[in-house]
This record gives structure tokens, sequence and C-alpha cells, in this order.
DNA sequence: TTGCTCCTCACGTCACGTGAGGTGGC
DNA sequence: TTGCTCCTCACGTCACGTGAGGTGGC
């Protein structure tokens, strides 16, 4: 017979873990002293013991272990539960890791003076199904004021005759063209059952996926500084941008000085 | 400005997160309904949002972001805490593999029906001092009980005289002699503070470590068995003894078959 | 009027660690 | 009588998820 004390301190456990696992069932003491609520524990509990240390450290939350123990489970499926958890185990694993290289692909930006892309964030995007109007341009060094001007207000007034509502802010794609030039393209979330027929507006469903992005603050003029950072990070991050980036106009009521834009690559 | 739903969506974080960081003061919206307490957005958090992302990403703290964007931290402080945390992750990672080692290692047990050795555990062994009687043998077939039965009577003797109290059971240890044979040890734990003169027993300090045990149940004759799923287990997990085995009579009160001993390799 | 979005509690998570406050035997 | 061991609550951990129960605008 051991009092609890002396038991946990040939099992090396915590006498605390001992009274939590007589409250939870897994292992009762031997004896309890009716008077004063003392433990006593027998030698011979101790292979019991030491089996849910070994389940424990294996990766099994003690709900399991009971469940394992009070069926008396076989070598054999024990074995199966073991490489189940291997597989788990494998898993959290190959995040730690990644975690890890992200860890260290930060630190090598932030080293390079490139603070500013250690807000970029790696997220998901839905799929949508958007409206939008093209127009093609002879590369990136034009008016994009004036040219998106056209497009969104092509893009709203048919929308608007048309009964459509808009979903959300919109957005500046581009495409590459056959002929070598760029697409322009101003688009809009809209419902996934709306359709229209139009010349200049085309409907069209964006696949979900990963995207890379950075939250631009400011005047679009400035833009190309946050896009050569998440270019960056995506380059030290081993990730490839999908196509030419994505604009998402946050904030563009106020000022242009003051807009806030949303800038996303696509990954592969 | 963004109701807190479509803020949720744009950010890819659930209401639920936006509430929890209003409430830790990691993110206050920036208007809130007197009327209704609607909580409110604008697209200019967003930055200030996605770098809490980043930074949980990291594996810091909800307590040591907010500290870190409070204060207004510099790249080389961020620097500096990233590496100091890379550290930590390498450490935890390097732990997750040799879970992941043990794992593969008991599942090799398993389906070379060694089920017994599935509750070997290695645990911690204090530092002690014990009080020894030591008698020579040719090897390990010996009578065992005759012989441990003068040890032990030799040492609880003497202790007896000596007025030095016994803590703990007994223990049995084996010595490598120089002139090839083995050294049978009666021992038991005694008070750091005590000392002895005398011929037969001699008083010891045992360092602190690690040690593989086991524990066995039943008449000490069938003790070679859990020696040798021991040692299985030592091989397959890769871990060298150092020196022979000990035992500790837990329980050697009652019949010879109803004993409950451990057996422990200490580990280099 | 029916959905939809928003709100505030408040419990649950996982396996104990850590006091607080009190008791019984050497 | 002073330590020591034991006891039972009960809060705290970490970052939210998940109802419950209720409200206001299209």
């Amino acid at each position: 017979m051991f009092a609890i004390g002396s038991f946990a301190q040939v099992a090396k456990v915590s006498v605390r873990t001992l009274r939590h696992y007589d409250d939870v069932g897994l292992l009762r003491p031997a004896r309890v002293d009716p008077a004063n609520g003392y433990r006593f524990y027998e030698a011979a509990q101790l292979p019991r013991l030491n089996r849910i240390i070994v389940l424990k450290e294996l990766g099994f939350t003690l709900a399991e272990i009971t469940r394992m123990i009070e069926a008396g489970i076989s070598p054999d499926e024990l074995l199966g539960m073991l490489k189940l958890r291997r597989t788990e185990a494998e898993r959290t694993l190959a995040m730690e890791q990644q975690r890890l290289a992200d860890m260290t692909t930060r630190i090598q930006l932030l080293q390079g003076e490139r603070a500013m892309s250690s807000s970029v964030v790696v997220k998901p995007i839905d799929a949508m199904r958007i409206a939008q109007v093209t127009e093609p341009a002879d590369g990136f060094n034009v008016d994009f004021p004036m040219i998106f001007e056209r497009l969104y207000s092509t893009l709203y007034g048919e929308l608007g005759r048309a009964r459509i509502a808009p979903i959300g802010p919109p957005l500046a794609l581009y495409g590459e063209r056959a002929d070598g030039r760029v697409d322009m393209i101003g688009a809009v979330q809209i419902d996934p059952d709306a359709d229209l027929a139009s010349d200049s507006v085309v409907i069209r469903d964006l696949p979900a996926g990963r995207a890379a992005t950075l939250i631009h603050e400011g005047n679009m003029s400035t833009c190309p500084s946050s896009y050569q950072a998440l270019q960056q990070w995506m380059e030290a991050a081993g990730e490839e941008p999908d196509g030419y980036g994505r604009e998402i106009y946050l904030d563009c009521d106020g000022h242009r000085d003051s807009w806030v834009t949303e800038l996303q690559f696509v990954l592969k």
C-alpha cells in the first residue's frame, strides 16, 4: 500500500495527476479511507498507470485511453490505432515544418529591410461569379485611372439597366492576350444565379483557390512598390503566382490618397 | 465601413474572432453604434488585422502580439523575437519527431508480438544515497533467493543497530567485477545525511539519470522474460543501457507469486 | 411577416498547475 | 506543538467554437 505521495514518487507523476485520474475514472485508488478520504494505491496498479503514461506519450487523449483500457484492447487494435495516430502526427509535423520555413522566410525578408512584406497573408479565395468589361492595352504603362473609369462606368451602367446588384467592391483583373498585349478588366462580383446578355459585359466564374495578399494603402500610383513586396515574398516563400495580380478596391469612396486596396496573386 | 460580417469575409477570419479581438483590445472596431452595439470596421484596419494574423501564424500568443503592436516594434526587434521563436519551434519540432520515432518503435514491437514491452516507460531517476551489502557470484545462474536473503538480513540488521531508517523498498543491483565475476548487491535508500562505519555495509551515492523501466508482476523466477522485453524495447528504440539492470521490490510482503518488481536499466 | 445580421452572456475545450483553506497523525 | 501529508473546492490556461436567447432593419 502506498499513500498517494509515495505512489506518485515511484511512478514519477504528480499527485495532482493521480487525483485527476481518479476523478475521471482512469485509475481509481485500490482503497480510499472512508474517514478522511485518503487514497491508497497498490504496487500492482503500476502496470495500468504505466500503460496510461505510454499511451499519453503516444498522443492519445485521456478519453481515448479510458476507452482503450476499458475495452481491453488487443495488440492488433492498438497497432491500428497507433498507425492512425502516426499519420496524424506526420501531418502536424509537416505543418510545424511549414511554419518553421515560413518563419525563416520572414526572417530573410526582414533582414533585407523589406519590412512591408511582413504583412503578406495567404488566404483561401472563394469561387465567385463576376461581371466584367475588358479593354486591351499595350502594357502596364498606361493611364489606369482613365481606362478603369471607362470600364466601371460601362460595367455599372449595364448592370444597373439589367437590374443586377453588384456584390462587394469593384475588382481589377489583368489578362494575357494571344497578341501579346494585356487585357485590363474591370469587374465586380454578382449573384451566381444572375445572367445577362450584353456585348460589352461578360459573365464569368472565377475558381476557388489560394492567394497571397497584401493591403495597399493610399494612392494607386504608389502601388508598384506594394506589388514588388508581394513578389519578393512569393519568391522567398517559394510560391508561384498563377497569372497577373488582382486588385480589390476595398475603400475607394474618398480621396484617391486614402484608398485601400487589396492586392492578390492567385497561387498555383 | 464594413459590418462585422463583411469585414470577417474579406479578411477570412470568423466573426467570433473579430469579437474576441475587440474583447481583448487587440483590434477595436472603428465605430460602435451606441444604440445597438453593432461593430463597424474600416478597410484601413485591415493592415493591422493582417499583421495580427501573420504574427499568430508565426506562433506568437495574442498577449505577445498585443504588446508587440502597442509598442510599435521595430523590424530589428521583430527579427530578434522571430529568431527566438524559431529556436522554440525547432525544439518542439524535434520533440514531435522523437514522438514519431517512439510510435514507430512501438509499432514494430507490436508487430513482433512483444505486446508486453508496450508498457516500457522511460523516466528520470533521482540521485540517492544507498546502503549496500555485496557478495560476488559466478554469474546469473545462482540461487537468488538464498543469496539475497543473506544480503538483506545483514543489511537491515546493521542498519537497525546503527539506528538508520531505510527509505522505501529494497533494491537489487548488479556490478561487474575486475575478476570477471558478478557482484550481487542488496541495497536500500537511506537519508543523505546518514553515515555508518561497517565492514559489510557500504554507503554510496547513486547519480541521477534516466532509466527504461518495466513492471514485473509475480514470481521473480519468471523475471528473465521481462528483462528480455525491456532489452528488446531498448534495441528497437536505439537506447543503450549503462551497466546491468536494477530491481526495486515495490511489493514483496505477501507470497512470492504476488510480488511486484520494477526493473530498470539506466540509460546512457 | 419572414429571413438575415447583429448583439450579449456563458459554457466547453485539455490535462492538469496552483493556490486557498482546512484536517489528522508523528 | 511544529512540520508534513493529505483532503476538497475552484480558478486559470489559450483562442476562440458553439449554442441560447433576444433584437432591429429590409
